[in-house]
DNA sequence: AAAATTCGGGG
DNA sequence: GTGTACGAATTTT
């Protein structure tokens, strides 16, 4: 008797079993239980597109292939149509019996003179599984079959048969958030050889549990005390193998919580094998690291908001305390994190404290998992990429998956994945991008600004730019593109593969604001926002070198048109008699100059009709105020850097950039200050004055030599560097006195008055004294450049900083 | 201007 | 592993 089950997938991947691979999906069933469904009868293949007139068939059944007593071999052919890049084509389909003989069979055929193309080999077994079975993960799946046993956490049903099931998506996925804290003396450099895990802590829906190793009195009973580090990640792996979590979720978890858990269990030599199939933890080391568990969904829930939400939250950075104030309007505990391993050493009994803050770091997580979810699940939805990938992936990848998922239902054939020497060629294509009007510095009053609404996918799609649409024999001749000294045309008859899929996306949204307009939820909010994003993706995706849909031209026309659109408004504008400001890309900035908001908005509504298609300016707002600031060296108008007055009293400012921590203390609290008394006071004098005050110190080598040390942490080994900068020097003179200096250490300096090469100039805190270090140096390259932006924005000169070192001359201008 | 390097998040 | 992948800012040359 088969057994009928609905289940929602969460996790796919394959094994190869019995010289067959055997497609695993791990979810949750509509009764909310964990299961796990296996398919054996998906075969892996690729497509070969032969020149015409061709038979190649027999050829390739012939192909046979031995490597290491492995042999690869073709299984199958069959004869299929499909549209590619704008033309219909026949294909074949060229099966194989194991994944890993693509690559092989396909370097066999790859320079094959009867072929006229060979791709789709480098789409991943499980993408290709979850494209062709039409399953997106977290939505309804039906599978028929029987229960069998197999050695897995979860129940195991043999699928005959499988297919999605309408729109559904999983309810409840059960989330469990997690943190650990480490023996951590040298402050920011970390060490994983030798610095233990102190603690870790848990956070679920009914469930919270901090769990240490060294024992203190406590009435917390969420504190559960072991023996030793080793048997605290015994209990981190038992905990998640009750809990049971369909999503386990850290804040940077993916590069340091689960590779720190597995680097000291290594130590201890336990196997972090909590997947669903009894496989360890699998921490990936690239140019980023990814840490995943077969299963069990790993939600680095910052890499998620970073990626995806960054644009819009408004935070100067991105740290756990400061995402989750904004987002859910909660704070960490406050706590001296510098001071844990000497309490951990000398005061136990102050521990307490310490076990609150991890708890609350693991609540914060799980608050903010719980809060991005439906962002998270709309963008799964409309991609197809499970969980783990939306936030490690750049937008590129997001569209693309969007691209391939959506391509059987065009009967599309993707290009391949760019080869090197095409990826050098691409790589050195360059082309005019956007617009930017350069803004004379200054201070201005009234100010409206308009922009177009999703500039660059409308113009895809009203437009039809797509590699496919390019040059078509039936357009020749009729409407060219504004590229100067180019002839680009694209058809006006067929649409392009690409601009349907970005109009989709664009009616889509349409349809949701209108529902919006009534009622709106935190899940259509979601939804619009991922189809903004991953619209607004497509230009970049059309210009990016890894893109399959790579198409030169038609990034290079979006670009031409956009220039196009917005110099119309800039032209039309200034007949009208209004001062064009600021324009960048897509957006106006007027100034009324005597002019009223209603000869603004009437302006807005002509340009509207005479825009194509979906194209629409929109109003953006009006501020009493505004001030546009120069460029570094003086006298041009820098581009993006701009502060706003908001009628509410906000000021908005755009392009400053914030410090980092190789900047010497004294820098940071000098910019920390300014802006909090300039954007919380509104005393620009009384910022001066402290500025100058600092300065004054400065020059006098008043300020503490804490306050001037400049840390910087080495990347590599000393002797792998090219540039010689501060940070090497030092740290080449601090393996020459012995010290232990290798990649990752922290390096600290102090530039001292001696020498011309900065790097001759840095010397150790430790060799240095108060009357060392080099006054001009930290108030020309270090407070200056981090105070100057804002200053000029306020109207003063960076010469008002520098050149008057006594403050009576500074009093002209008051 | 181009090439090299670092930071961010995490303690 | 169905050859893979950060992106922006900053400093040095």
């Amino acid at each position: 008797m088969a057994d009928k089950i609905l289940f929602y997938p969460i996790d796919v991947t394959y094994k190869i079993e019995n010289e067959k691979a055997v497609i695993y999906l791990f979810g949750r069933t509509a009764e909310h239980k964990q299961v796990c469904v296996i398919d054996e009868d998906f075969k892996p293949y690729f497509y070969v597109v032969p020149k015409k007139g061709n038979e190649v068939e027999e050829k390739l059944l012939k192909i046979k292939v031995e490597k290491d007593n492995v042999i690869s071999e073709v299984v199958k052919t069959e004869k299929v149509k499909r549209h590619f890049l704008g033309k219909d084509i026949e294909a074949i389909k060229v099966f194989v019996k194991l994944p890993r003989d693509v690559p092989v069979i396909r370097d066999v055929v790859k320079d094959w003179e009867i072929l006229d193309n060979v791709t789709e080999y480098d789409i991943r077994f499980k993408k290709r599984y979850l494209i062709d079975k039409g399953i997106t993960p977290l939505q309804a799946v039906e599978a028929k079959g029987d229960f069998i046993t197999k050695q897995l956490r979860v129940p195991v049903l043999k699928a005959d048969k499988i297919e999605p099931k309408g729109e559904d998506v999983l309810e409840n996925p059960k989330i469990l958030a997690f943190d650990i804290e480490t023996y951590n003396p040298n402050g920011k450099s970390m060490d994983m050889e030798n610095n233990p895990i102190l603690m870790v802590s848990f956070y679920g829906q009914k469930f919270k549990k901090v769990i240490t190793w060294k024992h203190f009195k406590t009435d917390l009973d969420y504190i559960e005390f072991v023996k030793s580090e080793a048997e605290l990640i015994e209990r981190f792996k038992e905990i998640v193998n009750e809990q049971k979590p369909d999503i386990i979720t850290g804040y940077f978890s993916d590069e340091f919580d689960l590779p720190y858990i597995q680097a000291r269990a290594n130590k201890y030599k336990i196997k972090i094998d909590i997947g669903l199939d009894f496989s360890e933890l699998n921490v990936k080391k690239s140019r980023r690291i990814t840490s995943d568990i077969i299963g069990i969904n790993h939600l680095d829930i910052f890499k998620f908001i970073k990626r995806i939400m960054g644009s819009s939250i408004d935070v100067s950075s991105l740290s756990l305390n400061s995402v989750a104030a904004e987002l859910i309007g909660e704070k960490k505990v406050e706590v001296d994190l510098e001071n844990l391993a000497h309490v951990w050493d000398k005061k136990p009994e102050e521990l307490e404290i310490y076990c609150e803050y991890n708890l609350k770091d693991s609540l914060l997580t799980y608050k903010l998992a719980e809060k991005m979810l439906p962002n998270i699940i709309e963008m799964v939805k409309i991609v197809g990429m499970p969980i783990p990938e939306i936030g490690r992936v750049g937008f590129s990848q997001l569209v693309e998956s969007y691209i391939l998922k959506q391509a059987p239902r065009f009967n599309e054939l993707a290009p391949e994945l760019p080869h090197h020497r095409e990826l050098m060629k691409r790589n050195t294509q360059t082309y005019q991008g956007a617009f930017v009007y350069e803004p004379k510095p200054g201070l201005y009053k009234d100010i409206m600004v308009f922009d177009y609404r999703s500039l660059y996918p409308s113009i895809i799609s009203s437009h039809n730019l797509d590699p496919g649409t390019l040059g078509c024999n039936c357009c020749e001749g009729k409407k060219k593109v504004p590229v100067e000294g180019k002839d680009y045309w694209f058809c006006s008859k067929k649409k392009g593969f690409l601009p349907a899929l970005i109009e989709d996306l664009i009616t889509r949204r349409v349809r949701i604001k209108e529902i919006m307009k009534e009622k709106s939820s935190p899940l259509m909010e979601a939804r619009s926002l991922s189809l903004k994003l991953l619209a607004n993706s497509f230009y970049g995706y059309l210009g990016f070198p890894m893109a399959r849909w790579y198409s030169f031209e038609s990034a290079r026309s979006t670009a031409a048109y956009g220039r196009f659109y917005i110099h119309k408004v800039i032209d039309e504008a200034q007949k009208a008699g209004f001062n064009v400001l600021y324009s960048d890309t897509d957006s106006v900035f007027l100034s009324l100059d005597g002019k009223t908001k209603k000869d603004a908005n009437h302006f807005q509504e002509k340009i509207n009709m005479e825009l194509p298609g979906i194209m629409e300016l929109e109003y953006e707002g009006f501020y009493p105020a505004g001030i546009f600031v120069s460029a570094k060296m003086g006298k041009f108008g820098a581009k993006k850097k701009y502060a706003l007055l908001s009628k509410e009293g906000n000021l908005k400012i755009r392009g400053f950039e914030t410090v980092r921590r190789n900047w010497s203390p004294i820098a940071k609290k000098v910019q920390e200050n300014v802006l909090n008394i300039v954007l919380k006071e509104n005393k620009p004098k009384k910022a001066m004055d402290y500025t100058l005050k600092v300065i004054d110190e400065l020059r006098n080598n008043k300020i503490p030599l804490k306050d001037v040390i400049i840390y910087t942490q080495l990347q590599k080994e000393i002797d792998d560097y090219d540039a010689i900068g501060p940070h090497v020097a030092i740290a080449e003179r601090m393996r020459q006195k012995g010290m232990p200096v290798g990649p990752g250490s922290r390096i600290e300096y102090v530039i001292t008055k001696h020498g011309t090469k900065i790097r001759d100039k840095a010397k150790l805190p430790s060799e240095v004294s108060q009357d060392d270090y080099d006054p001009d140096y930290y108030i020309n390259n270090q407070v200056i450049p981090a105070v100057e932006k804002i200053f000029e924005v306020l109207g003063y000169k960076k010469e008002d900083i520098s050149e008057h070192k006594d403050q009576d001359k500074l009093s002209k201008f008051f």
